[in-house]
Formats: C-alpha cells, structure tokens, sequence
DNA sequence: TATTTATTTTCAATTTCATCAAATTATATT
DNA sequence: AATATAATTTGATGAAATTGAAAATAAATA
C-alpha cells in the first residue's frame, strides 16, 4: 500500500524533475504548437542535436510527450492528458496513507544506507523485506519494455555484487524481473507478494 | 518583454525543480497538515536537521512555502495560491512571444559561451549589449534581500575577474545592484534600460 | 552498395544537488 | 553570565544532471 505511494512519489518527483529546466519548457512550447522532430528543435535552438535529444527523452521518461517515427524521423508530440492536473494535485497525499509512507521511505533509506556504499552492495540480508528493498534498488538499473541477455544482466549486475547468480535469482526470485529462454525483461511492479526461496538457503543457480 | 519571459521561465522552471524531489513532496504534505517547525519534521523523517533546512530554503525560495519565526522556532506553513495552476498554466508560453524568447536565449547563451569559460570570465565585452549578457550573469551570484559590504562584493567578483572595480561599477550602471554608504544590495530587475557609461571607457572608481 | 540524413548512445568534463558533520547564529532559560 | 534549544551556514563527499564530441544505428536515396 505504502509502497504504491512511495512509488508513485518517485515518479511525480520525475516529472517535475523533467519540467525543472527551462530549455525543456521551451521545447515543450515549441511541440505544443505542432508536433517536431529533434533535428528541427535543434535547428530553432541552435543547439547540439544530441543536446536535444538528452532533453526529449527526459520528457519523453516523464511521459510528458510521445513519438513517433516517421521516415527516418522521430515526431515528438505533447502528452495534452499528463499537463491537465494542478501542482496540488501532483504533490497531494492522503494524511492516512502519510505516515505510513514516511516510515516506509525512513526503513528504506535506512536499510539501503546500511547494505550500499558508493553503489556497492556490501552484502546480500539476511531478512527478505531487506533483500526485496535492495533488490528494488539493484532493479532500477534495468529499464523496462526492454530485453537483456544474461551476459548484459550479469554485467549490469556486477558493478553491484561480485555474486550475480543470487542477485539474478533473487531479481526473477522477488518477480522483478523474468527470463524465458535465456533473454531477461523488468517486471512493471508485481503486487509485491514475498516469494518462498530466500537468497541465502538454495544457493543453486 | 522576452526578457520577461525569459525571467519567468527560469522562475518556472526553479519552481518545478523545487518540487522534483520525493523528500520536499512528502515535507510538502506534512506542512499542509499543519504549519510545523524544522525540529519536528527532521525528526519525523529521522533526517538531519541541515539537510530539512536545506530542502525548505528550496521550497522556500521557489515560493511553495513561506516561514514565520515564533520564538527560536521557524514555523513554515503552505503557500495554497502558487499550487493551484495546471503544468499547462505553469509551462505555457504565448507563441508570440516563444519566437523572441528562443532568439533572445539563443543569443545569450552565445555570448555568455564567448566570454566565459568555467564560470571565468575571460574578458569584458565591448558591446554594452554583451555587457548587459554578462552582467546580469554575474548578478546572480548576488542574492536579493541581502546587504553586501564592499569587501564582500569583491570577494564574489574576483572569483569572476581580476578587474573587480569595473565589474561592481558595471554592476551598479545597468541598475542590477545599489550602493548606499559602502554597502551594496541586489535590485530585482530594472526596465533594462541601457545606461550612457561603458565599461570601457571611464575607468576611475 | 555507398552516401546522406536523423537520431541515439557512450563517454568524458563540468556543474549542480543531496547529505551530514561541525561551526555559527539566534533565542530562551537558568 | 552560562547553558540549552532551534536553525542556518560552511565544507566535504558522493550522486545526479548537463553538455557536446565521437561513435553507433537506422532509414532514405543515389
């Protein structure tokens, strides 16, 4: 439940993250009269092209605009839907679900602070709720809607922990990511069920 | 006029930056409750007392809160009328006005691209145009509402450029800041009239 | 196939932000 | 005065964002 809404927290935050710079703002104006491709915008701003596309994918992160391709041209247009809502609305959360969130978002912070260091696991926990709050965190590194070989997962991975066969696991484990036939996908936030297996019984990979 | 636009939109977008940050939307919902002090929320997030301070000057600065003092507690309460705008409202730039904004962006970053370099400024432009570009760059180091003594003022500017005495009679000539008796303050935005002196020319101090 | 055009990704340099500890400022209490 | 409490500022450190050059993709056209 208060996971919902500290998901949800992060992903308003993105948005006005995405809006927070003024060259964005210009662009979102710019598409909002037509919608334009990259090459375009950067034309207009005299800017560098792959400037431009830095920014328009953060936007595009935001769901703030769409694309679509068009020849070997990416059309970017507003998301009219996601601008309706006032800042109030944006930020609001339910008193009831406050508290809750807080301790949520002090135990996470907490955990994370003792498990990482310079984003280096120290070491795998012992308790489940732990290992799914690090393995959420580890889970971030992976985008969605896209497919990753094992040796891409076991790269990304490493950087983390030298033992990426318990972190793979735990990922497929803890239903944040799923594998068929050697290719792994993120998984777009099960409904948070804490699996059977724990990381550190069944070792076998 | 697109000055003013372009004034705005760097308000704008200070705004959403503001709120781009999980840990200010959740301060923002506890403020609403009810008007707290900094003590009470750091120890309801466990957070460092610094570190709540910081995000309220944020929020503080982009209008999204304001404080009063109450004995040595500052107590900080919601500012409803600047959350009630969509993101449309908030990002919306008439499209007349966009064209200049753009040019009048485009044109600055050039010239602020031309004479600095790591924040260093390389050389004082001849244009009192240009002037104008770098000048009110290097206003903003100077915060509003703040007195500043001469050996302050100095102490900024010489992290700019050696010729301090230029810069700080620039400073006041375009109306960016005021001198009174030695002591020197920041005016917020005068109708960008071009004076007659230049940088260039009278040099006594 | 080779070349052009638009876009994205990767990398590196730089700047800005987040965080906390320590020092400082301001007010209240003893 | 001395002490206690709240808040802010400063400095250090790590994380994230901005930017653009260069390389890599992708589609169109000669």
């Amino acid at each position: 439940m208060s996971e919902q809404v500290d998901k949800n927290l992060a992903e308003r935050a993105k948005v006005f993250r995405a809006l927070g710079h003024p060259m964005r703002l210009i662009l979102l104006n710019l598409i909002r009269e037509k919608p334009r491709h990259g090459q375009e915008l950067a034309a207009i701003l005299s800017l560098n092209p792959a400037t431009v596309s830095h920014h328009l994918a953060a936007l595009s992160n935001a769901g703030m605009v769409v694309s679509t391709k068009d020849q070997y041209y990416q059309i970017f247009s507003l998301v009219k839907e996601n601008l309706a809502k006032t800042l109030d609305e944006m930020i609001y959360i339910p008193s009831a679900q406050m508290m809750d969130s807080v301790k949520e978002d002090a135990y996470k912070k907490k955990v994370l602070r003792t498990f990482f260091h310079n984003n280096i696991l120290l070491a795998i926990p012992a308790q489940r709720k732990k290992q799914q709050i690090i393995l959420e965190e580890i889970a971030n590194a992976f985008e969605f809607n896209r497919k990753y070989s094992e040796k891409e997962v076991n790269h990304i991975l490493v950087d983390f922990y030298e033992d990426v066969a318990s972190l793979r696991r735990g990922l497929i484990d803890f239903g944040l990511m799923e594998r068929s036939q050697g290719v792994y996908w993120r998984i777009k936030k099960p409904s948070d069920p804490l699996p059977e297996s724990s990381l550190l019984t069944n070792k076998e990979d």
